[in-house]
Order: C-alpha cells, then structure tokens, then sequence
RNA sequence: GCCAAGGUGGCAGAAUGGCAAAUGCGACGGACUGCAGAUCCGUUUCCUGGGGGUUCGAUUCCCUCCCUUGGCUCCA
C-alpha cells in the first residue's frame, strides 16, 4: 500500500492527489548540471529539493526511478573547454565528478542514474527524425529545428503568448530559422567541435533534445513527475513538452510538474552570469553539509531563498544546532547504556506520540513537501523532551529508542541527523579528552577555575566544547553546530 | 510590454472566512551555574504591501494599484 500524498503541479497551477501512471512504479526526471564550471549553492538546494521528494515516495512504498541528466556538451562547454584548452567533455567529467563528491558529502543520494547527454546520441537522432517524419521540424544546411507553429499547445506549461515574446533580445536571431520562437534540435559541427554523425550531416544534439530523448528511452513516452529549477520552465520545459509529445502523439509527457524556486543572493537569482556565486563545494566546507541541507529545507521549496553567510547561514546554524541538541541527549544516553540497557518505561502518552509522531511528519510532507512544517514539528518534539528529560532519567534503552523515533524519521527523509553528525573520535583519543575533563575537575573542586577554565580554554581551540551538567561534565565537538 | 510566482513580527517562515497569527533565530528578564554553555520559565500583546468591495466578521474571497523575484531562447 502506498500513501496518498498531494503536490503543486505547475501546468495545472494547483496542489493536486498524485496518481502515479502504473502504481508503484514512479518515474522521476529532473533536469540537471551543466558541468562547465563548479556546482554551487543553488545548483545545492535543487538537488536537495528532489532527493526529499525520492526519499519520502520511497518511504511511502513508490518505487521510484530517479533520472538526472548531465548535460555533458553543450556552447558553454565548447567555449569554456577551448579557453581552458581542454576538451569539453573531459571538462564536463570533471566538474561532474566534483558534483557527485558533493552529493555524497550532503547525502543526497537518491538519484538512480545520472545518464549523460552524449551517451544517447542515437536516441536523440531517432527523436529528431521522428519530429521531422511528423511534420514538427525541418532542416537547413545540416541544422535541424523545431518548427514552433506546428504545436499548438506551446505555452501552455508557462502561460506565455508567442505574439507577446520578445526574441533576439538576448541574441541575435538564428537567420536559418523560419521563425524566432523555432529552437535547434540538432546543430551542424563547426570545426573543432565535438560531432556524431547524423542523416543531417555531422552535428550535435540542440539544448532541449536530450532530455526527451533520454526520459523517452528509460522512462517511456510518459512518466510521473518532472522537476528542475522555475528558471527552467520556458523555454526549456516548453520545448521538452513540444518534442515528447510531437515525437509521441500522446499527451501529457508528464502528469506533474514541480519547480523549485531560486536561491538568491542580494535579491538576484544565483548564476554565474550575475556573478553572485559561492561554489556548492565553498558552502559545505563553511558550514558543513547538515546545516545546508538544514538550510534548504527549513524554507518552502517553490519559494525564493535567500543566501547571505552572514545572517540566514548563521541562522541555520543556531536554529540547526538546537534542533539537533535534545537529538544528541538522547544518543548519548543511549550510548551510555546500549539499546538493551534496563530501566523505566515511559509514560503511555509520551510513547504514544513519539510512535505516532513519524506518521504526523509524513501527513505533513504529503500535504507538497512542508518541509519547513516537519522542521516545526520537530522543534516542538524536542522541547518536549528537553522538558521531560529530568523525569526520565533511568529510562531503558527501549524506551530512549521509542524517543528518537521521529529523529529517525528526520533521518530518513530529510537527510537531517545523519549519524556522521556524531563524534566518531577513537577510543584512545576520547581517553585523552576525558583525562582533560577530569584533571579539570579535580581544579574545580579545590576551587582552582582559572586553572579549570585553562583547561576548557584549551580544549575549545582543539575544537572541543564542555558542557557541565550538573556533576558530570560532557563534551563534543564544535563543529558538530553547538558551540 | 507580456507570462508566472510572491508581498505576514527585528529576521526566517507557517496557518486560517471567526478565540489579537504556528515554529525557529535574535533580544530582554528570571531560575540553574564558580563562570560559561545547555536546559527550563516569562516577556518580545497593538506583524498579514496600499486602496476599494463581498461578509455579521478577511490576513484568508473579488477588483485595483504599488513593489519584489523568475522567465521572454545561456540557466537548477
């Protein structure tokens, strides 16, 4: 059984019931990199945004097949490989590689296959001659476009008019072209370039052509879900639903649309174009990679976000380390005593919400993924234990387990709490620490705090923060977002 | 100009045709502490862009204006 759940989807403009083509199956494709230079911040909260939304469908029994594309060869990767003097698809390897490293380091990992744009060349050939067959696209020189005015429905996923477009102001007008609003499936080889041949003559696959041709390949002439950034939505979704559907015959290429908003710096999307960009690679050395993940989804994901290290970064961190604070109490505790440990049972009604509290969250993320809901929700459970904890002490391990519950909700689902967060020292360095703790103990009990205050001077700037609590004194690591 | 999404407290950010609007951060006061931190209690009670309208009642529905962001063939 798998639980019904709602999203916003961008062509109908509403929340809508999912209901997924072949129930379980649930085919998911988002538009991905461009890796012609490093991955940043933005690039970061997409990426984020999907991997929520696979691992919640998964958690809620969809067997989902997740598609991210590479596009591993495009303008910008020819000029930036030739100012580099590189060749553009090593270029894109490499960039793209880095993007996994950062995946990894955020634990999103959801994606099942990142299938790059020049490993199915015959596929995009095979979709562009079937548009041609079909009356869609023409050529011209060894150049092949999409003749616009033959699809009817173009506009309609982003609202615009073709009379009410204003063409050539970025570039100049392809003069090849019958019309402006026409767009390249299939570009001729200039000397230098990478080209694959083709009925048309030696060439390259246009921008929009890979992705139809790839989600038609592995996830048929439709599927369930399609994201990517709202920078995205026109022209390129626009151009993605004239192909597939044009090649296809059939409509809708996807039942649901999800766009996710910008991530802004000093209120302007962040692009290498503006020139407002911190690496993807810079945020998670800076931070750390929860409290960016923490970041991104402490936010609605259609909404813009804004990115200043000085106040909304900064803020994450606080409001991350309180949410993880009562998480950590509970761990400890229960590292103390193990998961067999004896002791107290807890009072009915606490265990039953803490068993009920996972169920809660998913109602939350199926109502278009309220992240920002489940991190409220999260905040109120930790207060409760932070409240309760003087009274349950001496709990079994049984019972710290039925506590962290929700946390491992969190886990699962929002990648929050990962169990990397914890200090993972060596016993024989965690030795030292507390041969520290001790000796600063024994200076406070005969009264000696500058000495005692010495000690945890030093510790802090080896990294490690103390806490006393009551006789006993505990440490951890300050990078870990308390201190 | 056109299309789309928005405008809620110091900040981030929910919600709802009706108890002065969640949650977090920050700030202030108190408890605890040798100090600090963590935690707890209290305060931050005159916050829903402007103007109309519908309604017994609107932040919520409608109209209009203003503003912000994204897009108008490079974009996540």
């Amino acid at each position: 059984m798998v639980r019904a759940f709602r999203v916003y989807d961008t062509l109908s403009r509403e929340v809508r019931a999912f209901v997924p083509r072949v129930s379980p199956r649930v085919g998911l494709f988002v538009c991905g990199l461009t890796p012609y230079a490093e991955a940043h911040i933005g690039h970061g909260r997409t990426a984020v945004t999907f991997d929520v939304v696979a691992r919640a469908l998964r958690r809620w029994g969809y067997h989902v097949f997740y598609v991210q594309n590479v596009t591993n060869l495009d303008d910008r990767l020819i000029d930036r490989g030739r100012a580099e003097g590189r060749d553009p698809l090593e270029l894109a390897e490499f960039h793209f590689q880095g993007w996994i490293r950062s995946m990894d380091q955020l634990d999103a990992r959801s994606v099942n296959l990142y299938p790059f744009a020049t490993d199915y060349i015959p596929e995009i050939i095979d979709q562009v001659s079937t548009l041609i067959d079909r009356g869609f696209a023409y050529v011209v020189d060894g150049d092949v476009y999409y003749e616009v005015s033959k699809f009817p429905d173009y506009g309609k996923l982003s609202g615009q008019k073709l009379e009410a477009l204003r063409f050539g102001t970025r570039e100049e007008i392809d003069p090849k072209k019958r019309a402006p609003e026409d767009f390249s499936l299939w570009k001729a080889a200039k000397p230098g370039e990478p080209a694959w041949p083709s009925p048309w003559g030696p060439g390259r696959p246009g921008w929009h052509i890979e992705d139809t041709a790839i989600t038609a390949h592995l996830l048929g002439d439709q599927y369930d879900i399609h994201g990517g950034g709202t920078d995205l939505k026109f022209p390129h979704h626009e151009a993605e639903i004239a192909q597939a559907e044009g090649a296809s015959g059939k409509k809708p290429l996807v039942n649901y649309w999800m766009h996710g908003g910008m991530l802004q710096m000093h209120g302007e999307k962040m692009a290498k174009s503006v020139g407002n960009v911190v690496s993807l690679d810079a945020g998670i050395r800076k931070f750390g990679p929860d409290v960016l993940r923490f970041y991104y989804l402490n936010a609605q994901y259609r909404s813009p976000l804004n990115y200043d290290e000085g106040k909304s970064l900064e803020e994450a961190r606080e409001s991350y380390a309180s949410l993880v604070a009562p998480y950590r109490r509970l761990r400890e505790e229960l590292l103390r005593g193990g998961l067999t440990r004896p002791g107290r049972e807890l009072p009915p009604e606490i265990a039953k919400t803490a068993t009920e509290l996972p169920t809660r969250l998913d109602e939350i993320l199926a109502e278009d993924f309220q992240t920002r809901e489940a991190i409220a929700a999260l905040y109120g459970w930790g207060r409760m234990i932070n409240e309760w904890w003087s009274k349950l002490e001496g709990l079994s391990g049984a019972s710290l387990v039925t506590l962290g519950a929700p946390y491992r909700w969190a886990t699962e689902v929002l990648g929050l709490f990962p169990e990397r967060t914890g200090a993972k020292a060596p016993a024989e360095f965690s030795t030292l620490v507390q041969l520290a703790i001790e000796t600063r103990a024994r200076a406070r009990s005969r009264g000696d705090f500058a000495e005692a205050d010495r000690i945890r001077q030093s510790l802090l700037q080896a990294g490690i923060v103390l806490e006393d609590q009551g006789s006993e004194t505990r440490w951890q690591w300050k990078r870990d977002g308390v201190a």
